[in-house]
DNA sequence: TTGTAAGCGTTATCAT
DNA sequence: ATGATAACGCTTACAA
């Protein structure tokens, strides 16, 4: 196999330019030298050099995608998507997961500028902000989250719309008393925004807020499987509180660390809903509900955001929101595409997408 | 920012030699000038260009993962875990998905001749062994799977121990004749050394083996699930065949293609157990369950391989076996690292890992 | 249309 | 211990 492009010329007969010619801009070489080199290339297996060529042409042609969890079915599918756009587009995608913690984080950040990659899309935590101005003057999406910088273009769920769907569908179902379980709101923008919009919620329904302080899927599985047993234990004895007139105001804010901390509920009715702000806090409640032999929307009702795959595999259903995580990544890469080859000079902007509210996927036909 | 070797050279006066070796040898360079040169990398952000060391160096220090399907969340936990020690090792990885593709097989290993990895932990299927002669003297371990070609290491689950596993356990909980439902064998090495493994199964048992055509998850949840509808509906018209004394053996092997087909069950007792050589198998089993209303355990025992994450979500009990693949994972990546820095020289060699059974895994405390 | 030659940033060899 | 220099394989003016 021939190693360079000069074994090549020289084995032909042709100067090295008119191989690389041939290969690169293969207008610029006349049709019967081109099929000659091309037709040797292919006999031979020949694959030019990346390094040299991106040395000489000081780019690199890599993305960066950094997503949080990539054990995360949705988070894979989305990082999936993203990766083959890439490819199509002429970029090859280089795909790092921080798992929620810091030290990756900043590793990945680390690699991603050893790399030299020439733009990234990334699914950022509060802490991301500071190390995304290490890169320079390179095109950055957030994905997902966002780091409130405003400094990038952001795509992800519209939270106020998805929140204002899960309690309307609750108040229908007839609810009265909701009780919302949210992760770590200092560390995800998302637990964040979706609180705020239930603060925000036109709702005439009483609420009780949670907050885990957990960042990754187990944390917050096993966060929420220990609140929901405390709050059911709670409920049981649940004697109404006055709280004034005002039900569509927040009532409780608690961050719970054990079991043995009982939740505080306040408001004029029992809890019949729960609200998780994140799938895996709706794997925790679930197990919560079995942990105290409870079934699901029967005696309480739960909804959850992410529309998690699991739900199909329950022997109940259970309503949600599908995230349109998969299309915002799609739309992330592009735009990054788009920056990087100056196809898109427009002010930055904040995308947000709709969910779509899911009742029946159920697995019983 | 100094964007070269030669700018820290010029303003700290000494040669690019020594910056260079300052970075890469730091014992040959005097303790005094190290440091200001370390000293001055470190507070102007300077990253050397990966590009022209590699070049230089003829190397690429990037190791390709290719697996077969990223949202599947053991695997990719399985290449998390790999990502972080070739990052450990002092490797670049590169991960890409084929999902169950022939064209994004052969795309993967396209790419990643391009790249001129320097060693390659892949996935399998088939298709795979043919393409992956491409890889002309560089290592290549095979995880989870064999292409059968005995050219290079493998690391994956014991199966012959894991069926055996199953079966002993289903008949100690007083099954007497299982189905048993595969994936497209062709494809997928571990399916068809599964039922291999079956059919060498010591239990004195009746089982029916089934094939799903499907390769991927989707299509193995669809599959499953219309031939546990038919299977049913048969087991209830169940009437004793004669097939002589032999009940170890393999009575009858179907390719099922559309649930009209009613499934065939030969044996002496109608079916009161399955097995689901994989999680989407098993996820299309329960939802047959749900079709049929059905209990999973009660009406009939459910046996699945892998232990897949949403039977913590289940109302119900649901024996598995664990999946050693993160375990085989750290020892393909090491292996594959250790063959490239020829750490490692014996013959290539199978590793058969052993899976352990998971009884009591269930949210239920 | 094709060839010539310079240079991308690094490292390895050799000389000092 | 440090410096000078060539070379890695490719692209791209510019020249022919």
């Amino acid at each position: 196999m021939p190693e360079s492009l000069i074994d090549i010329a020289r084995k032909l007969n042709v100067a090295p330019s008119t191989v690389s010619r041939a290969i690169s801009a293969p207008d610029k070489v006349a049709a019967k030298t081109r099929q000659k080199i091309l037709n040797y290339i292919k006999e031979t297996g020949y694959h030019p050099n990346i390094s040299a060529r991106n040395l000489r042409k000081q780019q690199s042609k890599t993305i960066g995608i950094v997503v949080n969890d990539l054990c995360d079915s949705l988070i894979a599918q989305a990082a999936n998507i993203m990766q083959d756009i890439a490819f199509k587009r002429g970029y090859f995608p280089v795909l790092l997961s921080t798992d929620e913690s810091r030290t990756k984080e900043r590793e990945s950040i680390e690699r991603l500028l050893v790399l030299n990659v020439c733009g990234v899309v990334i699914i950022p935590s509060s802490t991301t902000a500071s190390l995304l101005d290490h890169f320079n003057h390179i095109p950055v999406v957030e994905l997902d989250r966002s780091t409130s910088t405003c400094k990038n273009d952001e795509f992800r769920m519209d939270d106020t719309a998805a929140m204002q769907m899960a309690t309307s569908y609750l108040k229908e179902q007839g609810c009265k008393h909701l009780s919302v379980i949210f992760g770590n709101i200092d560390r995800i923008s998302s637990f964040k925004s979706r609180h705020l919009a239930l603060l925000n919620c036109s709702q005439e329904l009483e609420y009780n807020s949670y907050f885990i302080k957990g960042v990754n899927a187990q944390d917050l599985i096993d966060g929420a499987r220990k609140l929901t047993n405390t709050i059911i234990e709670s409920n049981k004895n649940f004697s109404v509180e006055e709280i004034g007139s005002d039900l569509n105001k927040e009532v409780a804010q608690l961050l719970l660390e054990s079991s043995d901390n009982p939740a505080k509920i306040t408001g004029q009715n029992p809890i019949d809903g729960f609200i998780a702000a994140n799938h895996s806090i709706a794997a925790g409640i679930v197990q919560g509900f079995y942990d105290q032999g409870l079934e699901v929307n029967k005696d309480l009702k739960v909804f959850t955001f992410d529309n998690p795959d699991w739900i199909s595999i329950l022997p109940y259903k259970m309503p949600s929101l599908t995230h349109p995580l998969v299309k915002a990544a799609d739309l992330a890469i592009n735009r990054l595409i788009d920056r990087i080859e100056h196809k898109y000079s427009d002010n930055v902007e904040a995308r947000l997408l709709r969910p779509q509210l899911c009742v029946d996927k159920s697995s019983q036909a």
